[in-house]
DNA sequence: ACAATAACTAAACGAACGTTTAGAATTAAT
DNA sequence: ATTAATTCTAAACGTTCGTTTAGTTATTGT
């Protein structure tokens, strides 16, 4: 009986995590988000609960998206090489826009390492071990590597990739990639 | 002929630099600060001018007590094995403290990374240069190295370093000693 | 001892924050 | 056409933020 939603969820979704991952979340207000989204507070607040119900949406909403990059990883059947596309996939993206903000997850981390909120720290958590897995995949594939090397090159790679990610925000396209190249020189 | 102060300005400086440190700026208030650093907000406006010029005298705070281990590091003769030796020196003050709270300047970067402050984008930048050109006198003692691999590697060492300050406030100290040690593996 | 000066306390400031609420507008079923 | 339900608008909520302002207390030089 009653009228319909003039917005679709997914859609304003993707706006709000936009500017989530552009500016953090506490240097984001509610009023930056109605003029992205596109929908007033109460809008927000009935579709989302809170601020943080809609960051923690956001980050969902996020982690669908690099599936695909994720997805193509998994697939993939020569061992570190995968992981080494998967940084320049990684990164690419995030040169495509005009205003290269990082990898989302990672400025979560960074963002959120020092308080204590058990979703989002969840939601991190999961994120990481998931790549850590998959890194310490490929790696075992080459059977000659020590239990103990598997061990160290999935650390190092792991703290690879959050250090790309953090240095893709103010790092030219040339500076990543020679980066990228020297990470997995020795590997 | 008045009144003098109570508390010594650097005393203060390094208590409030603690709290910035742990939560970076904009999540710290200007009420955690009164009760770090021990003395009322009217003191430390009248000492500091405002929360912004505040922290500014932390940063310049923190670079004085890293000056230590960069001079050590521009002391040294062994080109790269020096940057090692930096890397370590960096991470292991940061495990002294019951709370790892990573790199002030790192910390600082990321947070700040998105915003458009003058003041602070300049300390960082003057940071990062000092550092750069440093690493690449230490990766230009190798004379058989070509210019651009001396960029490459410089480049290299100072996105680790980034990487590696931001991952020393979530790891363990022996994922991050591995890691520095398969960073300097194919140097 | 006294006046001058500056550091101190504590309360209040306006603005912005995330959140809530009251009421008007719109839609779908009866 | 009417009613019930739900979205929307817009204003207000109480807090907390960084900052300022009176007013008191303490100290120094005369």
């Amino acid at each position: 009986m009653p009228r319909n939603k003039t917005y679709n969820e997914e859609d304003v979704v993707e706006k709000a995590m936009n500017v989530f991952w552009q500016n953090g979340y506490e240097s984001t207000s509610m009023q930056m988000l109605e003029k992205a989204m596109g929908i007033n507070k109460f809008s927000i607040y009935s579709s989302f609960e809170s601020k943080h119900g809609l960051f923690l949406e956001c980050l969902k909403h996020y982690k669908k998206q690099v599936n695909h990059n994720i997805d193509k990883l998994k697939a993939g059947n020569k061992g570190i090489e995968d992981i080494k596309q998967f940084f320049y996939d990684s990164v690419s993206s995030n040169f495509k826009t005009d205003q290269p903000k990082g990898c989302f997850v990672t400025n979560t981390y960074n963002e959120f390492s020092s308080k204590e909120d058990k979703c989002i720290n969840e939601q991190m958590t999961n994120f990481m071990d998931q790549l850590k897995s998959i890194f310490k995949q490929k790696i075992e594939m080459d059977t000659n590597k020590s239990k103990k090397l598997v061990t160290k090159q999935t650390n190092y790679l792991l703290l690879a990739k959050h250090g790309l990610a953090a240095a893709s925000r103010v790092n030219t396209k040339e500076e990543i990639e020679d980066y990228i190249d020297m990470i997995f020189k020795n590997l």
